[in-house]
DNA sequence: CGGCATCAATACGCGTTACT
DNA sequence: AGTAACGCGTATTGATGCCG
């Protein structure tokens, strides 16, 4: 009888390092060309790169994937704010069409759970400290991170519809200033529609209301502030765009179920590969 | 930090208009 | 006739202040 499952896996992608790049506000990123794909994942600030000659400007809980043979570089010093996590892994044999569940990535994403990927490459990292450069189940959370980056939105992606661009306007708004006293009024003023349509055609395109969308847009970045732990709670409430730090707190916890001070004692704790 | 009251903002249902 | 864009009236939810 057996006592153990023997299993033949074929692993698509060869991880063979990843890390955690944090900003001193000094430096560029490398003009250099690599033997392997690069997908970088920026936390925090804008990472302002180019590949093969086409400029990306990487914002907040976005994604690129950068090719082998294609040479890419910095076009700007590194701001002093910009954390990203990347990860170098090969694809051995080339996909064909056709193949079971072939994943289209694409080169430059919004990532729809960015928790869920920071996630993901923490425990790649730990994997990484724990086994080793090229452990089998660092390829593992590549794949998870590759079917994240599938599943999410692409950057400059087919917007097939007015309604499409106008919800696609609102996103972009909120992304960009989440930070500033905005509500679905002031967005649909800003682009010159009827706050109710705006509501409406966000709603179809993006599965949550406006004010959801602001409200999630400012608990991520309060928890990344929160597990910094140099700024007082009620500063991080200004900052995320609340006036009112009570108001934060009562928001905060409707999202994540704890309070934002509970928040932060639990994640100052846990341990960030800097490698 | 939580509960409650109040007022403003937003979402929802439905109708109209314009276009194909 | 079907669909998308848009607006109106009203119910619901959010934002805020106050108190314990």
């Amino acid at each position: 009888m057996d006592t153990q499952l023997s299993l033949n896996v074929h692993m698509p992608v060869h991880v063979s390092n990843g890390g955690l790049f944090i900003s001193r506000g000094v430096g560029t990123h490398p003009r250099r060309v690599i033997d392997s794909f690069e997908l970088i994942y920026v936390k925090r600030g804008i990472l302002a790169i180019e590949e093969s000659g086409r400029r990306f400007e990487v914002g907040e809980e976005e994604t690129l994937l950068l090719w082998p043979g294609r040479e890419h570089g910095g076009c700007a010093p590194f701001p002093p704010d910009l954390q990203f996590f990347w990860v170098h892994f090969a694809v051995p044999a080339a996909p064909r069409q056709g193949d079971a569940t072939l994943l289209q990535v694409p080169q430059h994403a919004y990532v729809s759970r960015p928790e869920h990927m920071t996630g993901l490459f923490r425990r790649l990292l730990n994997e990484q400290a724990l086994l080793g450069e090229r452990a089998v189940p660092m390829n593992l959370m590549a794949m998870q991170m590759l079917w994240e980056v599938t599943s999410s939105r692409a950057v400059g992606g087919v917007l097939d519809s007015e309604s499409a661009v106008l919800a696609g306007r609102a996103e972009a708004l909120i992304r960009t200033s989440f930070h500033l006293p905005i509500t679905a009024s002031s967005l649909a003023a800003q682009l010159e529609c009827n706050p109710d349509y705006l509501g409406r055609v966000f709603r179809k395109h993006y599965q949550c209301t406006l004010t959801e969308a602001i409200h999630t847009r400012r608990v991520r970045h309060a928890t990344n502030l929160l597990t910094d732990g140099k700024l007082s709670i009620d500063d991080i409430a200004l900052q995320c765009g609340f006036d009112d730090p009570g108001y934060f707190r009562r928001v905060f916890k409707r999202a994540t179920g704890t309070s934002p001070r509970a928040y932060r004692s639990l994640h100052l704790r846990l341990h960030i590969n800097t490698d």
